[in-house]
DNA sequence: AGCACGATTAACT
DNA sequence: GTTAATCGTGCTC
């Protein structure tokens, strides 16, 4: 069974930063069998706006052609773009724009909605050899960083390239009011110390203001 | 064929 | 504030 609420191409088939903002306040939701885990995004990140290169979009790699792991960038929007990082976390984004252009929206944090004891479980350390009861991951922690929901909400690599438009996909962005603009903030990117300006500090984060569930630092 | 490093996180001083 | 964990990718030799 499909949501009605399931987001539609149309959404997605637009400029990255214009989705990036228009996504928070929205559902991700994965499905595994009957379980439902999802979360509201509260912060997102968009790359490649296709009006000239940006550096910090892995797309730019390899003067800007595709490769193995950027493909699916220039591929159709609504597909999820799932790379693994720091040889140990999964960071899902969706490819937004049209085909023949790299762009992606980064989702970095979402605040748990649905199945919350499921993402707990999965986020909870496991008992590290020696019979030490872990303590118990507060709530706030869940979900709030790129690699924290996917591993919260079970994404990873399986999902690359998915269609999250196509009603059978297990994963997809659920439809929600829209967030007040004046309850969006922006500022510059996380994690990008190494790439040049002007895209290092180009404001293309965006969060929920005030929102616990924002990642933390930056 | 080899190598430096990353859209991060958690644990540590 | 600092650093280890851990490995696929893109770039250099």
């Amino acid at each position: 069974m499909t949501p009605a609420s399931r987001l539609p191409r149309a959404f997605f088939a637009r400029p990255a930063r214009a989705v990036a903002v228009d996504l928070l306040g929205k559902r991700l939701v994965h499905r595994t069998g009957v379980q439902r885990a999802g979360g509201i995004i509260v912060e997102t990140e968009a790359y490649c706006d296709a009006v000239e290169p940006d550096l910090a979009c892995h797309a730019s790699k390899n003067r800007g052609r595709p490769t193995g792991r950027t493909a699916v960038m220039f591929g159709p929007p609504g597909h999820a773009y799932i790379y693994f990082t720091y040889g140990m976390h999964w960071l899902f984004n969706i490819v937004t724009g049209r085909a023949g252009q790299a762009n992606a929206v980064l989702v970095r944090a979402v605040a748990p909605l649905e199945a919350e004891d499921l993402m707990a479980a999965r986020r909870q350390r496991r008992a590290a050899g020696t019979a030490q009861p872990p303590s118990p991951l507060p709530r706030s922690q869940w979900t709030n960083g790129p690699a924290k929901l996917t591993e919260a909400l079970a994404i990873d690599g399986r999902y690359h390239g998915a269609d999250l438009c196509d009603p059978g996909c297990p994963i997809w962005i659920e439809d929600a009011p829209p967030v007040p603009g004046d309850r969006v903030r922006a500022g510059p990117r996380v994690g990008i110390a190494g790439v040049p300006e002007p895209w290092r500090s180009m404001p293309w984060r965006y969060w929920i203001a005030d929102d616990p569930f924002v990642s933390p630092h930056p």
